[in-house]
DNA sequence: ACCTGAACACCGTTCAAGT
DNA sequence: ACCTGAACACCGTTCAAGT
């Protein structure tokens, strides 16, 4: 019909129906990418998927993004771009801790499969280093000092990942169980006497109570163990290290 | 050559020079398909390569094996016989339960992808149990009450299964360096300036020293956070619940 | 009952060819 | 420089056909 304007190029009806389809660009595709992840799961977010999705091939793509785990990457810190980090002035940092790790949960399991890509991706975009950055200054406001919070971080962190990855996990499963602890119920005593003595303990509670019980834990852990000791500015000559070594890394 | 024997059905030399090939099995699968998660990883274990191993072609494996998901689940546990829970007599609570959980790393190192696969599988075979039972009996002997106890090993196993899950996920990369901190030696004072101060700390720390604080400050952590306080022997019924829930399950 | 070849509907990635 | 069709080397799963 009319001439192309190439800074505006191939403005085509796409093919939802949507108004225009938007020129490629890296943050097109990410936007695609955690839109299909989103609705799909993590299955759904090939880059096939996300090529169709943007009207295109998949060879296309290989412009803007260097493969996959690229994408997948991208894909993790533009989610996380949700995490509520500002955390109102008013409540202790207890409060704003659990506010602060439950905002990381909500936007986990928003995306299915979601977790699982954070447990499989280094994840060090802007939007992890601001959740970091929070976390630091909660801790540090705590009274932890700072190697300790350092260390304390990956834990915390790690442990949020993992509990939103595990329980993606059984969201498509039946019921509201538990997580490896399902077979559980029907444990022989014999075999397994402690198992099927506290097998009720093992399935009860909502997922939000044991995490709750969780944070605590480790808050109280952190806060009571301390990587040097309170007076102990130096690191100890003699190193009476904790334990060998599994292995060097 | 010679008639065949119903019995021993198809003796034909390997494909590998090895002496016969074994009639297929549910048993012969897994243990193929475990070698091959040993020696290539999660991604080849494929289906298509473990039926490649054993001589045959993809569709015969679904005679024994539901699907690829069973499979893994299969090949988990049979890793998991690996895992030591005899326990020397020799030694306290706190040595044996660090010992059990570091058998269990061991087990889910030695195979590159296997703490992957069991961060999404259930696991609730019979080795998975017999790692709980041994859990619980520790965490018994370290005078911890059942109810928190039963909590305590999700805990704990979730998060050993996350360190092997993330300490792997590395291991084919480049550096000894940490888990999402890599870009952070180079970050910016102005932006994240908690971080730019404590990054020696983040980066600090061996694999084998981090863990074995964080077991230090789980175990702390749940010695001091019993689910009911010590004389409380019913449920309070005014319900003073720790938080509200998030969503129902 | 057990096994299989062939097909189906997918993958990520590369590359020569087009504009 | 950006985009693409076609191809390559893979996937998991199904199914009719063989023994």
């Amino acid at each position: 019909m009319g001439s192309r304007n190439p800074f505006e190029p191939r403005q085509v009806t796409s093919r939802r129906g949507g108004p225009v389809k938007q020129p490629l660009s890296r943050d097109a595709i990410v936007a695609a990418a955690l839109d299909l992840l989103t609705r799909e799961g993590l299955e759904g977010m090939s880059l096939r998927k996300v090529a169709a999705a943007l009207d295109t091939g998949p060879a296309s793509l290989y412009v803007y993004v260097e493969d996959l785990q690229e994408l997948r990457t991208l894909v993790l810190d533009r989610a996380l771009a949700g995490v509520e980090t500002a955390g109102t002035r008013q409540h202790d940092w207890r409060h704003r801790l659990t506010a602060l790790l439950e905002s990381y949960l909500t936007v986990l399991e928003r995306s299915p499969g979601l977790a699982q890509l954070a447990m499989s991706t280094i994840a060090a975009g802007p939007n992890a280093l601001r959740f970091i950055e929070a976390l630091l200054g909660l801790l540090d406001e705590a009274g932890v000092d700072q190697p300790t919070a350092a260390w304390a971080v990956d834990l915390i962190n790690l442990y949020a990942t993992a509990i939103a990855a595990e329980q993606g996990q059984r969201e498509p499963l039946t019921n509201p169980l538990g997580p490896l602890l399902r077979v559980i119920g029907s444990v022989s005593a014999k075999e397994f006497p402690r198992i099927h003595a506290a097998r009720d303990e093992l399935l009860s509670g909502e997922g939000p109570d044991r995490f709750a019980w969780a944070i605590e834990v480790l808050l109280k852990g952190i806060l009571h163990t301390p990587r040097r000791a309170p007076g102990d500015d130096a690191p100890p000559t003699g190193s009476p290290t904790r334990r060998k070594s599994r292995r060097p890394r």
